[in-house]
RNA sequence: GCGCCCGUAGCUCAGUUGGUUAGAGUGCAUGCUUGACAUGCAUGAGGUCGGAGGUUCGAGUCCUCCCGGGCGCACCA
């Protein structure tokens, strides 16, 4: 789903508006404007949930919820009325910023530092004595907005500076209105190095200085707060001289500062360059300012009914007890430090965009005057038709609270103030305002008709503000599945039951046994929705909100619910441009992914992606774009991020082949209708279009070799080397994915499985089965050393091919189920054409009494006998089980023997490619080896003839190396490929020489490591071994390097 | 200012609890046209792991400082 994003896209409407056609939200009113923003919200939620379908996103989309829709609104009503009656809620005081010119509180995120040329001011006030009388004794300090001083309720200097400490405690006249304020000390205000080292506060038009009266509430030496100006921007009565009332806070400025002159109490001033908050937009100073808001309750609470809640704590508790896990687990910390401030919420904002808070007010001039309303509408009859309001509870109520051992750890008190309750669904909290005045304030939960209507007919109003969208969003977990009702649209079926039962396994996260779905939905109470799906096993989401909303999801959760909204926490990374910044909308330098998928294809998009995944890096994606024309890659520079249409023509791209300019896409606005347009493309982008290239093309290689092929049980002593060591292979892989997914890490997981895909089933296996598939005699080398003596024991071409089929489909099988999460459109495509050719196809399952994958160490006993037994295959590709490959299948000595037959290959092709030998011509090969290794690669000699075009003419200990021949050497093995006539002996000495200095390097450092006494008697043995192991190759290896040297020279 | 993360090949990134001769993709070079795939195949060149100290028998990996970058939170009389 979706969420309204309150601030940005109340501010994106406006702000269009005002450009094109010249209007204000006044101009047009609340209920035009929320009218506009859904329009706007509708086409921008389709291109969202278009761009989530493109890509492939599997979700149940009749779920689809929008946080402004009836079932979140119902959650959010239910949510703040419960927390009201709790005393969660609470009406308080707080510095916003302030816009003069458009009258409205402004967001930090649409506010913006801009350096202005300003001044800096230095007075002084004069110190009084114990009769108020002015002293000689002067306290100086420093302030780039003199006119601040009116509303001055303090000075303020660090509790250690010796300059003043004989001062703390005594009071200052503020000359221009008289008014005497104290002189106290907060260090982390003052700060001795600064200007004068004093400091004057105004608490009600600076957030330092609100920051310290807020600090001294409650304390010995309180201060004051005094709010100095109007909504406007002009100074208020309160500056208590009427010479400046009502005149501008600039113009008040210069009044302040010619005054303190005339009197003798100003220093100095000096030009500075002064960092300035703006409206982003008006453009005009933001003035701080205190507000009314609403807040909730992060810290220790009590409720009337006498429940101890504490809202941040559970949610660190969550976290600190394992019941929410981070993944990577770094950002518990940002988590836990966040909530451990305890900060109060504040849950108001200033706009129309949103859920309106549920509070009905009606002011009274005096507490008699709200207590004579309400005991007017007091009733103890239920039927009564007016207000019939039931008083509860006043005064105080008190709590302890004991740990598990029956200390007491907490002592809570809290003030219950006059509490009236009215039939259901409303919770009446009195208020009194700081002009002396009382409020009724009365929320009403939803759900009752016609109830606003009677407040209002009586003269309340709802407040004006909206919630916080992080109010909403908090719920998304639970809201989002209808609760608080008891039904969900739409139900849950009991087919719906079984197949989430049945998929539970590919739920690795949560890795705990799945929960009878089926049961519950028998059963009729509750709401099944939620019982089914809550909580959920993971949340994945960006680093940046996880105080703003996963630790805000985690104290609702527990506080509605009563457990966690998800038992696991994934941050993935943020994509990066080519610069190195965040993607965002304000910067222009997003991508859209529709874009990319019509480019590359939705697989290759998804695969790039999860394959940057990586759990520290944040991922750089340098966009270019493409001609439209001839599809030439234009690098996006930090211009083109920041050109905006200007006089209407829309800022374009140099294609350097065509040599024309091009419009391009821009997340900011829309290029013209009609023209070519330059689409946004990132190279890094091919790496996925490839990996998906080459295993389409594998699978349709597999499937073009499939003609007669018949299921049927394969047995070990059918299989081959290279189907032993391929299901080796997938045997380790699968279970490398399983463990990187349990730990999120996407990069690792589609890294194995690529480097499988292409490099070992593409590479090697594939092109080593190519014989036996083409069901041709194999190709027996005609040496006479040469013995085939896997062909003689697998029984006839027949059997192989059968055995080679069966193999390759198992494979297949199992990696399009490993991949169907990263490309589930290729996936699905060719496990139905698999369906059609193979629709039983052996599945490499779990053998009874095999030990599971968990305990690995089964790979180290007898390579158990592998076998395959056919199965029909599920109905598609994403309800298909994830792979369970019998971790028995790994040999990791049959790997190490393929490991050489590998590099022996390897270096024949190199030997090719060095004398540039036409891939067709057949080069003869003899084997310098031990009887062990002279044997395994005798018993694969046609795989030389089939991959590198080597026919082996002998292999053996007493092989020798025949004159002008090429040579190479892996480990105590060397080969050598006669070459007569096309041997270029100096080249060929060079080379070699080369290698032989190499390894004389190498050998250097491993003896002087074995030669370092320390080395020898601090390391572990096995790791001394080892390099007395690698040494020794080393050296075989030069020998036999110099050996060919030798005979070269 | 505090906290977290990053700096490894031209570019984009891997590199497990410190332990063989630091890897991949891409780009580059050379050679490959017939049957899965040029979005491909084969081979190769390319790195004093940001810098300086330290711990250790041993450091890309751990510690300290410095330089450069990103993010979050503060702050700017």
């Amino acid at each position: 789903g979706t969420d309204h994003a309150g601030i940005a896209t109340q501010a994106v409407v406006e702000r269009r508006m005002l450009e094109e056609e010249g209007l204000t939200r006044h101009d047009i009113g609340r209920d035009a404007l929320v009218k506009r923003i859904w329009k706007w919200k509708d086409a921008y939620e389709e291109r969202i949930v278009g761009q989530l379908k493109s890509i492939g996103a599997s979700c149940d989309w009749r779920r689809i919820r929008f946080t402004l829709d009836d079932v979140c609104a119902k959650a959010v009503r239910h949510t703040f009325f419960k927390m009201f009656k709790d005393g969660l809620i609470y009406r308080g005081k707080r510095l916003v910023n302030w816009d003069t010119f458009l009258q409205t509180a402004v967001a930090d995120d649409e506010v913006f530092d801009e350096e202005i040329d300003g001044h800096f001011w230095t007075f002084h006030y004069k110190v009084v004595d114990d009769q108020e009388n002015d002293t000689n004794e002067v306290i100086r300090f420093s302030t780039t907005r003199p006119e601040t001083m009116l509303g001055d309720t303090a000075v303020c200097v660090h509790p250690t500076d010796e300059r003043y400490t004989h001062l703390v405690g005594k009071k200052v006249r503020i000359p221009l209105n008289g008014r005497l304020i104290p002189i106290v000390a907060d260090k982390d205000l003052a700060d001795k190095e600064l200007g004068t080292g004093a400091v004057k506060v105004t608490p009600g038009h600076d957030p330092n200085d609100y920051a310290c009266y807020a600090r001294k509430l409650g304390k010995a030496d309180q201060i004051e707060i005094i709010d100095l100006l109007n909504l406007d921007g002009t100074v208020s009565s309160a500056c208590d001289n009427s010479k400046y009332v009502g005149k501008d806070r600039l113009i008040v400025r210069d009044l302040v500062v010619a005054d303190m002159e005339a009197i003798g109490q100003f220093e100095k001033v000096e030009d500075r360059k002064i960092p300035l908050k703006h409206s982003d937009r008006s453009k005009t100073p933001i003035e701080p300012m205190r507000s009314d808001q609403w807040f909730v309750k992060m810290g220790l609470h009590a409720t009337p009914d006498g429940r101890v809640i504490e809202l941040a704590q559970s949610a660190i508790d969550a976290v600190k007890n394992n019941r929410v896990r981070f993944y990577p687990s770094r950002y518990a910390s940002t988590y836990i430090d966040w909530l451990s401030e305890k900060r109060d919420w504040c849950i108001s904002r200033q706009l129309w965009w949103g859920h309106r808070i549920p509070i009905w007010s009606k002011t009274f001039e005096s507490g008699s005057a709200m207590e004579a309303f309400v005991q007017g509408h007091i009733s103890h009859s239920a039927d009564s038709v007016d207000f019939p309001f039931s008083k509860i509870s006043v005064g105080k109520v008190g709590f302890t609270q004991h740990d598990s051992k029956g200390n007491i750890v907490k002592q809570v008190e809290s003030e219950i103030p006059s509490k009236y309750y009215f039939g259901e669904g409303t919770w009446v909290q009195a208020y009194q305002l700081p002009t002396g005045e009382y409020s009724l304030l009365v929320c009403i939960a939803s759900g009752r008709e016609g109830i606003e209507a009677e407040f209002e007919g009586k003269g309340f109003t709802q407040d004006p503000d909206v919630l916080d969208t992080w109010f909403s969003s908090a719920l998304w977990p639970h809201a989002t599945l209808g609760w608080p009702d008891e039904e969900h649209d739409p139900p849950l079926d009991a087919e719906e039951c079984a197949k989430q039962t049945a998929s539970e396994p590919r739920a690795l996260a949560t890795g705990q046994a799945p929960t009878s779905a089926v049961a519950d939905a028998s059963g009729s109470d509750g709401n099944r929705v939620l019982d089914t799906f809550y909580p959920g096993s993971v949340l994945i989401t960006s680093r940046d909100i996880i105080t703003l909303w996963v630790a805000r999801m985690v104290l609702t959760g527990l506080y509605n619910m009563g457990d966690v909204p998800f038992r696991h926490v994934h941050v993935h990374p943020k994509i990066l441009d080519g610069f190195g910044q965040t993607m965002s909308k304000s910067k222009g330098n997003g991508v859209d992914p529709v874009d990319l998928i019509e480019k590359y294809g939705a697989d290759a998009v998804r695969f790039s992606i999860a394959s940057f995944a990586g759990e520290t890096q944040d991922v750089r994606l340098p966009i270019s774009y493409e001609c439209p024309k001839c599809e030439t890659l234009i690098p996006q520079t930090l211009k083109h991020q920041k050109a905006k249409p200007e006089d209407g023509k829309k800022p374009t791209v140099r294609c350097p082949k065509c040599k024309a300019d091009y419009q391009y896409t821009s997340p900011a606005y829309d290029p013209d209708p009609g023209v070519p347009v330059a689409r946004m493309v990132s190279e890094r982008f091919e790496y996925g279009r490839n990996f998906c290239n080459k295993f389409w093309n594998a699978a349709r290689f597999a499937m073009l070799n499939l003609e007669g092929y018949t299921p049927g049980e394969v047995t070990a002593d059918q299989l081959q080397l290279e189907d032993r060591w391929i299901l080796s292979r997938l045997s380790t892989v699968t279970q490398q994915v399983d463990q990187y997914l349990l730990r999120y890490q996407f990069d690792a997981a589609t890294r194995a499985i690529r480097e499988f895909t292409w490099n070992e089933f593409c590479d090697w296996y594939l092109e080593m089965i190519k014989p036996r598939l083409r069901s041709e005699p194999r190709a027996l080398a005609t040496g006479q050393a040469t013995t085939n003596a896997v062909a003689d024991a697998s029984g006839s071409d027949d059997e192989t091919r059968a055995t080679a089929q069966r193999v390759l489909l198992a494979v297949l099988d199992s990696l399009v189920r490993l991949l169907q999460p990263f490309t589930p459109f290729i996936c699905e495509e060719l496990w139905q054409r698999l369906k059609e050719i193979a629709p039983t196809r052996a599945l490499p399952a779990e053998e009874s009494g095999v030990k599971n994958q968990e305990s690995g160490k089964a790979r180290n006993h007898e390579p158990q006998a592998s076998s395959l037994k056919p199965q029909a295959s599920e109905e598609a590709a994403i309800i298909a089980a994830w792979p369970r490959i019998p971790a028995s299948w790994q040999d990791e000595a049959l790997e190490r023997r393929f490991a050489r037959l590998q590099e022996t290959i390897i270096a024949v092709r190199n030997v090719r490619a060095i004398y540039s030998i036409p891939p067709g011509t057949p080069v003869k090969l003899l084997m310098r080896a031990s009887a062990e290794v002279a044997g395994d690669i005798q018993s694969v000699a046609s795989q030389f003839d089939n991959l590198a075009k080597a026919v082996l003419e002998a292999a053996g200990a007493e092989v020798e190396r025949p004159i002008g021949s090429a040579s190479f050497s892996l480990g105590e093995t060397a080969g050598y490929i006669p070459l007569e006539g096309l041997i270029d002996r100096a080249a060929e000495l060079e080379r070699q020489t080369k290698e032989a200095e190499k390894l004389r390097k190498h050998i250097a450092g491993h003896a002087g490591k074995l030669s370092n006494e320390s080395f020898t008697a601090k390391a572990p043995p096995e790791v001394v071994a080892q390099v007395q192991e690698t040494l020794d190759g080393l050296k075989r290896q030069l020998e036999s390097v110099e050996a060919v040297i030798r005979d070269l020279g």
